[in-house]
DNA sequence: TGTGAAATATTGATCGG
DNA sequence: CCGATCAATATTTCACA
């Protein structure tokens, strides 16, 4: 992981579709070593997968929010049962006084609720507490140069 | 936005790296028709771009957080102070006591520490609360389904 | 590890029906 | 939307530094 995959990253973060011969020449390598470069990224792992960026809102998908979920037992071993709920984007062990903060899209608020209730539902579950987001000023890939 | 682009785009979301061919058997239609639906699909903006998916602890951000940012001021017009700090992997306004909430990524608590001083240095912000996450359960992008 | 080059296989991209 | 075509690219391989 030096320089140079880092800046490989990037350019893949912006557009993964790109020739290697193209990013070689951004970053100063031969078409071939650009492409061991980028093979052993995704054999190690650093790289996960290749995937598309999709609009929530041509999902219909316009009310984000986070979620504190606030519980009375340990909530270790639930992933399962957030992730089985598809309206939640992430979810996170976090300190403080909440147990899990999940990152909800739903189209409305309405489907929002229904996602509170079935947070509930979880065992452990003691309560939530909802703050919903007005604007999003951005969203973007974590920056391999930092 | 039918049935089928759906389809499409959570298979694009999976692996965009595949076939047309592939993507056309899967649900259904000829590779050229696939092509043309994709094709459209990232004309209207639904796909916004095809990127990679990077695991942050391959690039040393072991630490994340969401940050609660108080205000004093309207945070509307701050986009650009929030986006240049590059930590700093999400920026939405929300509703509730505080102003704006951001992810945050970094290295070290150190480092986290030396977001939130750039963050106060932002003109208006007042105060901020930092939540850390202890575990992921996971991240994953939106689900076209629901 | 990297370079340059060459070969094949696969795929992206386009067109007529 | 389909089938077929053609150009572009990925992928693999090689000898060599």
């Amino acid at each position: 992981m030096d320089d140079t995959d880092r800046a490989l990253l990037t350019l893949l973060q912006d557009d993964a579709g790109q020739a290697y011969a193209a990013l070689g020449k951004a970053v100063g390598l031969s078409t071939a070593a650009a492409h061991e470069r980028v093979r052993k990224l995704r054999e190690r792992g650093v790289v996960r997968r290749t995937t598309v960026e999709v609009d929530p809102r041509s999902l219909g998908l316009g009310v984000l929010a986070f979620v504190m979920v606030e519980s009375s037992a340990w909530m270790g071993d639930s992933a399962e049962a957030f992730a089985a709920i598809p309206e939640i984007e992430e979810a996170h062990i976090i300190a403080g006084s909440a147990s899990v903060l999940v990152k909800v899209r739903t189209a409305t608020t309405e489907q929002l609720q229904d996602v509170l209730r079935r947070l509930y539902a979880i065992d452990g579950v003691s309560g939530t507490q909802a703050t919903v987001a007005l604007e999003t000023f951005f969203e973007r890939p974590p920056s391999p140069t930092s």
